[in-house]
DNA sequence: CTGAAAGCGCTTACAG
DNA sequence: CTGAAAGCGCTTACAG
């Protein structure tokens, strides 16, 4: 029971009754064919429901029409623990890529592995999408390298002054100047922090920061005492927020560094006693579909991550044309909802 | 600042002094090499960092050394909606992927597109991976056409007698039953039932049968008039759980055909001043990782999605050989959480 | 164990 | 506007 063998151009061409080089052009789209060889050749198309053989076009092109997502993950090698917000992020590229006619090739990747440099040698991409969160500085050398074997690639992350390789991000300081802002707003002066606040970590730095701006407009600003480092998981932010309580100090709000930490966080102050908003007001960061329903729903900052991912994929493509493209830094919103007022 | 261009098979024969059909060997790993010619060879690959190019590779030998994922989503055209219980699976494709030396590919389809075909027929990939949920009689000719034309394809799903291709599945029957025996325990007779429960979503009708099953062992059964459509997304639970509300009829438990769906319930059911789980059990499917901080949490049945992204690869790489492969009903767990007792 | 040679199915300068 | 021909970089019978 085996499928009848692969139609080809030949076969087309015998078909349409002109030379394998015609189809060829008809396929490919090229203005020099009469309207009516190109209608003959399109019918015999049809007909066999022939379609271009992907590895020979890409062998005579030297392009593969295709590119690829490496998704890494920092130190969990577990499937499931995955960000939601990657999620809608592979959602939106896939799709960009579909109306730019490239092909995605996905990949997990980890942080220490060697993956620079592999798709692009085999000519299995194009160029590369570089997603998700990690230590910054100790892949910051990697990007260089890419850059330097003039790899094609753009990063969904932080966008810094000297940084290699163009990047598109959300604007985190301003996202987490909304939330300081907000937080302040409603009288709260005590604001814990979870999630890492170095440069190892530029977007939590940077949402680090802006509350920290917001707060100091008032002649206040962030206790690093209130602090607690965490990666983006519910369970690191039960564990940071436990670490938080033990410590004993006082504060009443909690911005999480992202609405997973903020989730995780909320069981642990709710298992502690705590009220979420009365006693202890929480934000979180990204605005993942599960926000809205948490229990209380979770004020937090939006990332427009549709455009997040057709920028992405345009700039890639771009640079695979030989074109320029640019960082480009998108807006932050606040949505408030329950967990930080009434 | 071009990379300086690739280093093709022959550069490798040059510097290693051998013929470039003896290159090629080495990187294929036939036994006919000598083996000092193989070590000289390696080392040249490695000395230019050689890689072989997929695309002539590929058409050299009709086998594209990619498989396709394709995620349709049924009515939502919103990136963000994707369950994140695929997340999990796509994880461990892609895994499984790399560990039998595959490419993975994805797109995201609409039910209504007209995908079949056309991965193969360009040799884009040897074979397809179906993931989604989505109403099945509408696809079931999908997959017959597919069958048809000899594409090797393997499906997440429920396992049917007469179904076409290969299915891996979770065996929702049983998972339904462990969730109707378990509310039963806790003295449940009025069970309400968030989902299709219909043939035309298999999945979730044997969840039903499973947990109608149970109570049918003790004397009762389902209620239809507490049955609610729902796909699976948080807003469409919520907006069951409401119209379940709306027909004032009792109940002392909800089960939820998915986590998402639960969890959007427990809010309407939450806002219309009902505790969970002291006035209302709730039970959900999938055990995605929000389950665990769900509040309170939730009560659900665990599927290895592991494994289950193992044997989907497996059996299509077997498919793709010309192996035979068998459709595969794993084991569901329950989960026992505070959403359906103390 | 190794090499010379054919050929996978396209694309595109070249010639007309 | 169209065709004949070269060639992309491999793999693999074939011959030795």
């Amino acid at each position: 029971m085996r499928k009848k063998s692969k139609a080809t151009s030949i076969d087309i061409a015998h078909l349409a009754g002109v030379s394998q080089a015609t189809v060829s052009r008809v396929l490919r789209g090229s203005p020099l064919v009469n309207a009516q060889t190109r209608e003959r050749v399109e019918a015999a198309v049809r007909e066999l429901n022939y379609k271009v053989d992907r590895h020979a076009s890409s062998l005579r092109t030297q392009r593969a029409g295709t590119l690829a997502l490496l998704l890494f993950e920092d130190p969990t090698p577990d499937d499931s623990h995955i960000n939601p917000f990657f999620l809608s992020m592979l959602g939106s590229i896939t799709r960009a890529c579909a109306r730019h006619g490239h092909d995605l090739l996905v990949s997990f990747q980890q942080l220490s592995d060697d993956w620079h440099a592999d798709y692009e040698d085999s000519m299995k991409a194009d160029g590369l999408i570089l997603l998700g969160y990690g230590d910054y500085l100790a892949y910051r050398g990697k990007l260089e390298t890419l850059v330097e074997q003039g790899t094609r690639f753009v990063r969904w992350g932080a966008v810094l002054d000297d940084q290699p390789g163009v990047s598109i991000g959300c604007d985190n300081l301003h996202g987490g100047r909304l939330v300081g802002e907000h937080l302040a707003t409603l009288g709260h002066r005590r604001i814990a922090f979870l999630g890492d606040a170095s440069s190892h970590y530029p977007e939590f730095y940077d949402r680090y920061r802006g509350c920290d701006a917001a707060l100091q407009a008032l002649g206040g600003g962030m206790d690093p005492a209130l602090q607690v480092d965490a990666e983006s998981s519910e369970e690191a932010g039960f564990a940071a927020a436990r670490t938080l309580l033990a410590r004993k100090l006082p504060f009443d709000a909690v911005f999480a560094a992202s609405d997973l930490i903020a989730i995780g966080a909320m069981r642990a102050l709710t298992d502690h006693g705590l009220r979420v908003p009365e006693d202890v007001a929480v934000a979180g960061f990204d605005d993942i579909p599960m926000a809205r329903f948490a229990q209380p729903a979770l004020t937090t900052v939006y990332q427009d991550t549709t455009r997040a991912g057709e920028l992405l994929v345009e700039s890639l493509v771009r640079l695979v044309r030989g074109e320029p493209a640019e960082s480009t830094t998108l807006p932050a919103s606040l949505v408030v909802r329950r967990s930080t007022g009434t």
